[in-house]
RNA sequence: GGGGGAAUGUCCCGAGCGGCAAAGGGGGCGGACUGUAAAUCCGCUGGCUAAGCCUUCGUAGGUUCGAGUCCUACUUCCCCCA
């Protein structure tokens, strides 16, 4: 792959931005790209309210596919996850009901738009959704139609499976037919909409490669699949993962300033790539920015930050982020939009704990942990480490902007504002 | 259907002669050093109205002054035989 020189915009611009891992056929799908006759999806499990960071790396590649003239489609799994992809997994999830999904599927949708420009024109973006057509199909005639042409011989070597039964972990006859679902999927919209590539993460491969096996044997058009690396960091940690949890797109779900942060939080070694994956800066600018050594490189994450907040949740969110960082890290003064939590008066009033009054910002869990973490000289008020726990907070605290500020660590700031 | 084994601190793995809030890792969090990075070092990693009290070892009973540890039944998982 990296000695294939590509003639399209399409795959010349994943291809320098390192989104590629595998593809079928890069000629073939060049070609095609080169005419702007790629019609590619990305399909979107509806497992949790909202995607994740995994989801928008492929968010960007229909970005870029869209930017060079093919047609993006999101499929949403409206369908598939009623059965569950056990690819990547070690053992099953529970099964998750239908309304849970499509309330999911509701709250996801959204998110695509930021990226992508829906319509009807050519290579507008188009979104569907496979319980459309899934849970239509009848059992036996899906048996005679589909499912001669796959061997279960290769199904029980494909990745996802061999894994489960080398490890004698158990696989559930409905996880076994996921891959059949995805098949499927790919094939009809290349007959709905004239679909012929599909890209997804690495571990999305097997499952996708068996989809252009179905199509040929089911005589479609020519289908190609590409995926993109597994993403983890310089020092070898799956991405996305914060002490809160997963990084969410949604904003309810994970905030511009908490996603601002997250970019800003990047090891060094991991600028340049994740510049290339996760903004559209010029690849000059970002090899220029790439080079800053030492402490200067602090300005190329900020730009990454920046950069990667505006794309998904509008400039003037991630100008703010910017600014709120700014006053609160680098001018060592209290920004009137960090994180509010609000308070009753009169609780002041009473005199409310230190401990309590993290645990009710939310910066601690328990009054056990804010204990601990005095012990530790983790947590400040209006910027003064907290050195006795029994300490009471009184109105006349609230110094910073009308409100209390509480710090837990160097990172994480709450203004706990009385009303 | 028969025989054998396993379930531990709700993030994971994993020790645990009847005295156990329970060894040790990993991960995570905090501190120091730095640059809001990495690496390194140190501390923490059940709850509370906190020198005390309460709740934890698959579930429910039992033996015992005392049970994660012993007994019984049940549940789930794994292995072997049919």
């Amino acid at each position: 792959m990296s000695d294939f020189t590509p003639k399209s915009d399409f795959l010349r611009i994943l291809q320098e931005r390192g989104f590629i891992h595998q593809c079928s056929d890069f000629a073939g799908l060049d070609a095609l790209a080169a005419k702007g006759d790629v019609v590619a999806y990305v399909g979107y499990d509806c497992t949790a309210p909202s995607l994740h960071i995994g989801n928008f790396l492929s968010m960007m590649m229909l970005y870029w596919l869209q930017q060079s003239g093919n047609k993006p489609i999101t499929l949403m799994g409206g369908g598939t996850t009623r059965i569950g992809d056990p690819s990547g997994k070690d053992e099953t999830r529970a099964l998750r009901t239908i309304a849970e999904i499509d309330a999911n599927k509701e709250a996801i949708k959204g998110v695509f738009a930021k990226v992508l420009k829906f319509g009807t024109g050519k290579t507008d973006a188009v979104m569907i959704d496979n319980a459309e057509w899934l849970p239509e199909l009848h059992w036996i005639d899906m048996l005679r139609d589909v499912g001669r042409h796959f061997s279960v011989n290769r199904m029980l070597s494909m990745d996802s499976v061999k894994l489960r039964l080398e490890r004698e972990q158990e696989m559930s006859f409905i996880e076994f037919n996921y891959m059949i679902a995805q098949s499927y999927d790919f094939v009809e919209l290349s007959k709905r909409l004239g679909c012929n590539l599909q890209m997804g993460g690495s571990d999305q491969w097997g499952n996708i490669i068996m989809g252009v096996d179905l199509g040929r044997r089911m005589g479609t058009h020519q289908l190609y699949a590409l995926t993109t690396p597994l993403l983890t960091t310089a020092s070898g940690a799956k991405m996305g993962k914060t002490a809160q949890g997963a990084v969410w797109l949604n904003a309810d779900a994970f905030s511009p300033y908490d996603f601002w942060q997250y970019w800003r939080s990047t090891e060094d070694a991991d600028v340049g790539k994740f510049l290339r994956l996760f903004t559209i800066l010029p690849m000059d600018e970002i090899a220029r920015l790439e080079k800053l050594g030492g402490a200067e490189i602090n300005e190329a994450k900020k730009v990454l930050a920046t950069e990667a907040t505006a794309l998904l949740h509008g400039r003037e969110a991630a100008l703010a982020a910017l600014e709120t960082a700014r006053i609160t890290f680098e001018a060592g003064g209290t920004a009137a939009d960090l994180p509010t939590v609000e308070i009753a008066v009169s609780e002041l009033e009473a005199g409310l704990g230190v401990l309590s009054a993290f645990v009710k910002a939310g910066l601690v869990a328990s009054n056990g942990e804010a204990r601990r973490q005095v012990q530790a000289g983790g947590l400040r008020v209006n910027d003064r480490p907290v050195t006795n726990p029994q300490v009471a907070l009184s109105p006349a605290d609230a110094i910073n902007a009308g409100a209390i500020k509480l710090s837990f660590g160097k990172k994480k700031h709450v203004l706990l504002r009385p009303v």
